[in-house]
DNA sequence: GACGATGTTGGCAC
DNA sequence: GGTGCCAACATCGT
């Protein structure tokens, strides 16, 4: 479910809710225990209760929570010199169907929550004091990862450049040093990290390339257009606040409306809005692909 | 009721 | 290096 578009949208609500609150009490489920952490749940709620966010930031498709343990004089009651409290990584990818919802504990609990974070109350009062992770599938991950101070978990670092940061220059030197066809690098999070395959079709559409097309075969000026359009097309969707085809709403619980401006995405069989011919469906990278055969060359 | 599809990643065989 | 198949899981449409 989530691309880069939706993670980035979850997490600036995220961020305009959680930064120092502390998370009084954590619960997870025996399914969240079994499928979606990847720290044993009797660690990941310890370490979890009484910590507070720090921050909250994109990492390609990945959501990091930067987490203050509590100090000791905190966790005894006592007054004593503030010492600095370590700090650790919450680290949550939501997969297909994950959700990450900030809101009033009064609301019902929908189904396939599969973990909630009560929060200390808001002084404030405006934002939610519960946090749920709510997941059908339960393809969504959740962990934590030591603090260090030069970098992120060895995992995150295997990860491609973010397709919003990455230069043209750089994005064509990496493309044209491939064999594999362009779409299976979009979709490879370890050469871009944050493209699934909503965002990779509708680029390619935008740049007039079929997903087929062998990288290295791609011309100059065509893998430029490729860049000009990812970054557009990233940028309008997270100022649409997202596509929700079935399962995506941000960090307050509301749907994006980017889905309503997909050109081939979820519209194979239809006509092309550029040209009108039938817009066409194939398997590329073991993923559902549509294009248009008029558009898009090889 | 069966079947195939769905935004994700990771492992394995070839 | 690249591809294809399968796995996890629940739901929905044909």
């Amino acid at each position: 479910m989530p691309e880069l578009p939706e993670v980035e949208t979850i997490v600036r609500g995220l961020r305009a809710c959680l930064p120092g609150r502390r998370i009084e009490r954590a619960v997870v489920t025996p399914a969240a225990a079994a499928n979606i952490l990847r720290t044993p749940a009797a660690e990941f709620v310890r370490a979890l209760e009484g910590a507070s966010v720090v921050a909250v930031q994109r990492y390609g498709k990945h959501i990091l929570l930067r987490m203050a343990a509590p100090t000791a004089s905190q966790s005894r009651g006592q007054h004593r010199p503030a010492r600095r409290s370590p700090q650790f990584w919450w680290i949550a990818h939501l997969g297909m169907t994950g959700q990450l919802v900030c809101e009033p504990s009064s609301r019902p609990t929908p189904p396939h929550t599969h973990a909630r974070f009560e929060l200390q109350a808001d002084p404030a009062g405006g934002a939610g004091d519960v946090l749920r992770y709510t997941d059908i599938r339960q393809f969504g991950r959740m962990e934590l990862a030591a603090w260090n101070e030069n970098g992120l978990p060895a995992r995150l670092e295997q990860l491609g450049p973010d397709p919003l940061e990455i230069t043209e220059e750089e994005f064509l030197r990496r493309l044209r040093a491939r064999a594999a066809r362009v779409k299976s690098l979009l979709l490879d999070q370890r050469f871009l990290r944050g493209l699934g395959n909503i965002y990779a079709d509708e680029c390619l559409f935008r740049a007039g390339l079929r997903p087929s097309a062998q990288a290295r075969r791609i011309s100059r000026a065509r893998a430029a257009a490729l860049w000009h359009a990812m970054r557009s097309l990233l940028e309008e969707a997270i100022a649409h606040g997202g596509s929700s085809v079935s399962d995506y709403v941000d960090a307050s619980g509301q749907a994006g409306v980017f889905q309503n401006l997909h050109q081939v995405y979820g519209r194979a069989g239809q006509t092309c809005l550029r040209c009108g011919a039938a817009l066409r469906r194939t398997l590329v990278a073991g993923r559902g692909t549509t294009f248009c055969p008029r558009c898009q060359r090889r």
